[in-house]
DNA sequence: CTCATTGCAAATAATTTGCATGTAA
DNA sequence: TTACATGCAAATTATTTGCAATGAG
């Protein structure tokens, strides 16, 4: 489990100045998300959390991952495969991601270069920016050996 | 218009390879297409060819952009707002996009270097790209300005 | 007590699919 | 002629919402 304590200070006064309540479900699905923020859909999410508790509907994960997104805490992503995922909005340790057009994998990587550039190129253009986003699709080394070993039959 | 040569012909090869066939209908959307490859949605697109064609179908175009994503002429990205959009898969004039939070603005940019950058640390995991997705989400200058007038209600 | 929250089921929204009919090749 | 393609409507899938019941503060 990464450092949480940033996210849980920004998430409590989030819901101080809403006025939003503390309830048990809410808390179940928060500890499943630092658990494993690691680009986790709301099926997964759920699956988890049931364990602890099973009577937790969909609709409550959805809106908890919302509030996540609200107040700052994770981020929403969308690869491809038609999920919403969600992850730590951990600007600090940010890392990108390479995807495997054929077996889904997702490979993170870090670039601090990469992230000087983007900042140079958005002030250029007067922006401010909160977070970003990149993704190369591509065939991961495993797929490549599989593809030359069985050609393709089109 | 950008320059469609080079797509036309990967269209044609892949239907060929496919045994697929010609129609009015497909000539009509990619035409569309071509002529705003710019991330349009599938209503854009639709509007656009009724224009032309008012008996061509959703279904219609939603197969004919699977196609042209398919044979490689198109890529299909999600920016957040809840749509698929299409642009053409041209690699060599490549941008990417900086997005703006409040008021949905897309702005493109090119920045060679990070291309570059990019493909060093896709070799150092053995991946070989096909095409990337690179966004930056922040607030664009009149937004911030906006923002600066009328401070926030929370 | 009051009002946010929950779970369920129903409602939306975007996209896909089955099928009878049309039509390239 | 032989399948592929089309348009429609129905089906799927992901997500959101209305509402009565529950529970936090």
């Amino acid at each position: 489990m990464p450092n949480t304590e940033h996210f849980r200070e920004m998430l409590n006064a989030y819901m101080a100045k809403k006025g939003l309540r503390s309830t048990k479900q809410r808390d179940h699905i928060v500890e499943a998300f630092f658990a494993h923020p690691d680009h986790v859909s709301i099926e997964e999410l759920l699956a988890r959390v049931r364990e602890r508790d099973p009577a937790i509907g969909y609709a409550t994960v959805y809106r908890t991952l919302k509030l996540l997104t609200e107040s700052g805490v994770a981020n929403e992503r969308r690869f491809g495969d038609g999920l919403t995922r969600y992850e730590l909005a951990d600007d600090e340790t940010h890392h990108d991601h390479l995807i495997c057009m054929e077996c889904q994998k997702i490979v993170e990587f870090e670039a601090p270069q990469i992230e000087q550039l983007q900042e140079q190129i958005a002030h250029q253009h007067g922006f401010v920016v909160r977070w970003h986003k990149h993704e190369m699709y591509g065939v991961c080394p495993d797929c490549q050996r599989k593809a030359a070993q069985k050609p393709a039959r089109n």
